[in-house]
DNA sequence: TTGAAAACTTAACACTGTTAATTATATTTA
DNA sequence: TAAATATAATTAACAGTGTTAAGTTTTCAA
């Protein structure tokens, strides 16, 4: 349990910090407007120690999905329970739309930024916490079509265009497109309704 | 002729350079990337002049993407030849996708950044190229449904399903998201398969 | 030609992410 | 315990950002 291991764990926690405290920011005022020279006085270190623990402003905004990832998969332990695999799809969207719309700035960061994935990229690291997420779509894709409630198709492709169908609207509404559409105040509710709409109409006859 | 519209549309002119210069330097390097003194030196003004055309970078930006708009309508001219509704709005979803595949800075601008809106919003200006787009949705879902070949709905409900949809595909292919479900070179591919399902899906049986 | 109005520029402010060089603080060795 | 070393954190600085206020040049009408 050497002195080099308590060292390891200080650093840890040092790191820790740094995470919680940007994501506080981030989450309160966009990644865009969250300077590292905020996130230091937050955590009351010099700006630029923080490159002691990172690689860029990227590389921390990266570590802050991981743990929207967690958040996200919260919301979904309640759906094991499910057993109709259209009824838990359906679920999940409704989840997945709640979460985005409840998180804006959470979501914008793990799906609409640019910089988690060019961190990514950079680090040649996976992303485990969304992969995670992403298997358990297919899988209850797979599931709807083996219990025959879906028709049979390439389960990435059913799984693309559901996760782009509720990502669309979320990113959309996020972006304040949406309202183009519709008027503001009913959004949301239009928003629902269109996930009905797909889940119903994918649903086999 | 009065000297009074001669300077007007001299003034005209300039914003119309500015606008032009800044397009094709927001395409080649990204709105964040590009900075009002590199948008100066492009048309040979001191990058101050530029405050007298345009309130700041933002509304820069949200004039541009009027011709991103103008552009994407180009793509939808040959559209109005087809009479099956639901061969009109695959191939509508086809032109969306190979837009934003093919323009993805220009998608970026137009769907995906925060600041034209936000200009929209200071300006309570309007958004006609945008808005002409999807009123034109609209009505090819209206008429699918009056044909009787779509299931009766409402017509918000389905716009705003398929337009996510394809938005959802095209946004999350641009930030690299959807190799995390198939392989990247699939990824294109496995779209285009996506918006078919789509389209088959919700086909009046 | 003078005076006013329009167009444009220079200088500056308060920021940004990031790097190199420097200082302070622990830890290890003599 | 004192000196040497390694680690951690800091200061100073660079080159850039959007934007504003004040000053200058140009254009045009009287």
């Amino acid at each position: 349990m050497g002195i080099v291991t308590r060292k390891e764990k200080q650093k840890q926690e040092v790191r820790s910090l740094i995470l919680e405290e940007s994501m506080k920011l981030f989450v309160e005022e966009g990644f865009s407007k969250v300077s590292v020279r905020k996130i230091a006085e937050r955590v009351q270190y010099s700006p630029t120690t923080l490159y002691l623990y990172f690689k860029d402003k990227n590389e921390i905004l990266f570590y802050c999905c991981e743990s929207g990832f967690k958040k996200m998969l919260e919301h979904n332990i309640a759906l094991g329970l499910i057993s109709d695999p259209i009824e838990r799809l359906h679920q999940m969207g409704v989840n997945y739309l709640n979460f985005g719309l409840e998180n804006p700035e959470y979501y914008d960061l793990m799906f609409i930024q640019e910089a988690p994935m060019s961190a990514l990229i950079d680090m040649g690291a996976g992303w485990s916490s969304g992969d995670q997420a992403l298997e358990a779509l297919k899988m209850i894709v797979q599931d709807a079509m083996d219990k025959g409630v879906l028709v049979p198709a390439k389960v990435e492709t059913v799984a693309m265009a559901v996760w782009s169908m509720v990502h669309g609207l979320v990113s959309l509404a996020i972006r304040q497109r949406l309202d183009k559409l519709v008027p503001a105040e009913d959004v949301e509710k239009t928003m629902h309704e269109s996930l009905d709409w797909l889940l119903k109409t994918m649903k086999k006859a």
